[in-house]
DNA sequence: GCGTCCAGGTCTACC
DNA sequence: GGTAGACCTGGACGC
């Protein structure tokens, strides 16, 4: 079964994809030689489904493992307009970028739009996966949670496991099977929190507070810090933080520093003129490299 | 084979 | 409020 979506002028499905390093976390599958982005979805009935996602001209096309009802197929095209941010506006972005000959091609590659998950709980704990270890445990520790406790679509993929599933395992399950290491208790103590409702973080896609709040908020999470918590506004459409981690300083310092390590003010310095968008800026800015010329277009 | 370092940080105790 | 030290894992590296 195939289900279309028309995508915004301004979009590049390339950029989107390979936008960060979501795209190589399961349930996340990329296949580089078709540019297809393949995931199980959860269509909230029934069990769950795996999509194929490419794209054509000025389309998205989702090609689903399983004929499924016009609800889900509305729930199924919902979570690909959030994961790919369809329905981000990213006109101002493009306006302040614009106007400076370094950062001109943002706008004209169609640049900025981060892939991310279909809720906000999988992002926030892939987030935590990603911090103080390597990419290579990152990915340990996230398809550990995808194939102990995802749901098994019908070709044998599997979802990413909800909060409620996630809350029945205690620490040391993380700890021992999923070998998240000191992160094991803030995995059970976040799943119980989700699971029993006492907090909300898909709200945070909506929330009206303060951005000094949100970041309280979200560090009210233990295993979120400063990084974790910047990065993850970054995927509710917030971009004033930076983000800065080891990766990012390196990358500043070998394309803006003649390699020399420079001080966060600096970096702060280097892209405060884009304001509320500085961190999607610097985003772009250091992983320009990533989508090479030959292959920007859809 | 073994020890050390460190990676896309965070938490806690202490000052 | 600022900071030092501890915290898990696993791969890379030097010996």
């Amino acid at each position: 079964m195939e289900i279309t979506i028309k995508t915004p002028r301004d979009f590049n499905f390339r950029r989107t994809v390979l936008s960060h390093g979501w795209c190589a976390l399961q349930p996340f599958e990329f296949d580089e030689k078709t540019w297809t982005l393949i995931r199980v979805l959860d269509p909230g009935q029934g069990a769950p489904v795996t999509v194929e996602i490419s794209s054509s001209a000025r389309a998205i096309n989702i090609n689903t493992s399983r004929r499924v009802g016009k609800k889900a197929a509305a729930k199924i095209e919902r979570d690909v307009r959030h994961m790919f941010r369809l329905d981000d506006d990213l006109r101002e972005f493009y306006q302040t970028v614009t106007g400076d000959p370094d950062f001109a091609w943002v706008a004209h590659e169609g640049a900025g739009r981060l892939l991310r998950s279909p809720t906000v709980f999988e992002d926030l704990v892939k987030m935590i996966c990603t911090t103080n270890c390597s990419w290579a445990l990152t990915e340990k520790m996230v398809s550990g949670l995808v194939h102990e406790l995802g749901r098994e679509s019908a070709d044998g993929r599997r979802s990413f496991p909800s909060a409620a599933a996630m809350a029945e395992r205690p620490a040391s399950f993380f700890r021992d099977r999923i070998r998240s290491g000191y992160r094991a208790p803030y995995f059970a103590e976040l799943a119980q929190r989700v699971a029993s409702g006492s907090l909300n973080v898909e709200a945070w896609l909506t929330s009206e507070l303060p951005l000094n709040e949100l970041i309280k908020e979200m560090k009210s999470v233990k295993g979120v810090g400063n990084y974790a918590a910047e990065n993850l506004l970054k995927l509710i459409g917030r971009y004033d933080g930076l983000a800065l981690d080891s990766w990012t300083r390196a990358q500043f310092a070998r394309l803006h520093n003649k390699g020399r390590v420079a001080s966060d003010k600096k970096i702060s310095r280097f892209y405060s003129r884009f304001n509320s968008w500085r961190g999607l800026a610097l985003w772009c800015d250091l992983t320009r490299d990533w989508v090479n010329s030959e292959n920007i277009g859809e």
